[in-house]
DNA sequence: ATCTCATTTTCTGTATACATAACCCTTGTG
DNA sequence: CACAAGGGTTATGTATACAGAAAATGAGAT
């Protein structure tokens, strides 16, 4: 694996799963030494990073950008608008066949859900699959890159949020009826059905960092 | 200003300008030579030209990345869903009287279009005025960036339609009815304007894109 | 004549040394 | 005591040297 490859995997994983919290600053010499490896391919990291929007360029290197609530309105006003059109065309465009069987696997998500795996492995990948299924059928690189594009920020917030057994399973329902409208080849019902479950995850997203904030402060 | 700045700008323009052709291999030592920087700030700009999506990492280096018309199509598709959503959320959002002010100067714009200037300066600044009016008014730097990404791709197909006195004043119109109808605080009636206008100029590109291939193969 | 494999060359990837600029702290003054 | 100016310090920005990998080249065999 090539330096830059390596140090911008381990930083962008530090930042997502918040060991550097926001407002950390990244010295090139320190995340150099740390990650062991030299200035340079630590720099095109940075760059990656940067032109993400994990990291900005503050005063005196780059410092790992700030996620507020106003921030995940943002992030959830443009998901809804990007994963609602994608839906849309992946049931114009996509292949019947493929989202029924993602729909069959989705109803039984809470075998996976409840199942001994703490980390849930087999259910994210199911729903990481239902994300490659959708970005296929759209057969439009530039809207799939700016979906990829907003992921990443979408992770990291998915981390404040308690992935409770209650949520994951109506998140798979929700899941399972976006399938189910593409399969049925209803753009404006798979539109409708992402809307919702985005506004539903939404939700779930700011009661549990309101509850955190609660936790912290009071 | 700094030396991977300037690489970055001069390679940038080379490239929507289209006298860097797609498929070009940029060789870093060539480039870096070519532009009278070292090696390393070279990188560094050839890093954000592929985060750009304006080049592409391919076998040996980068290359300058082609552009077909299914792309055309595909940029189209996300513009359309990006700017109606940026138009209605302005609708919404934005402050009247600007969108008034920028309506009125808009029917003033076949001045611009058929002035002195080859280059219509002043109608094009017009033009990115209303962009920036609404990536303020939309406050949602998520989807202010996304749009920003999508016009440098967008000025690179802009370069192959022949911008003629015409279409300039089509479009103006065009520009003025969305104007209007954010400033009437409608955003349904300002997102079809956007609806509209882009169909418009996709098919203005399309045509003259058209044109030029068979003015080359014909 | 063509295909294959070894050799050579050339390019990218990385490390490091140097230049430059921003920041901080000290010092002096109002 | 507050504030500004200056130098010192430390970080980033740039250049270059070196290492390694990939592609072009050429010789040899089939």
């Amino acid at each position: 694996m090539r330096a830059s490859e390596k140090a911008y995997a381990a930083l962008r994983d530090d930042i997502v799963e918040w060991r550097l919290a926001p407002g950390t600053v990244l010295a090139e010499v320190e995340q150099s030494e740390r990650l062991g490896v030299s200035r340079t391919p630590l720099r095109e990291a940075l760059g990656r990073l940067t032109a993400e929007g994990l990291t900005t360029p503050g005063g005196r290197g780059v410092v790992v950008t700030d996620i507020s609530l106003e921030d995940i309105d943002e992030l959830f006003e443009l998901r809804e608008t990007l994963e609602g059109k994608a839906a849309a065309l992946a049931a114009s465009r996509g292949d019947a066949a493929t989202f029924e069987q993602l729909q069959r696997e989705l109803a039984h998500a809470p075998d996976l859900i409840n199942g001994n795996d703490p980390t849930r492995h087999d259910y994210y990948e199911l729903v990481g699959r239902l994300d490659a299924a959708i970005d296929a059928a759209i057969s439009n690189s530039y809207l799939a890159q700016a979906m990829r594009s907003l992921r990443v920020h979408l992770v990291r917030i998915r981390r404040l949020a308690a992935d409770d057994a209650a949520r994951l399973t109506a998140a798979a329902a929700e899941h399972a009826a976006i399938a189910e409208a593409i399969a049925a080849k209803n753009p404006r019902l798979a539109e409708a059905a992402t809307t919702l479950h985005l506004h539903r995850s939404l939700s779930h997203v700011k009661a549990t960092h309101a509850s955190h904030h609660k936790e912290h402060h009071g």
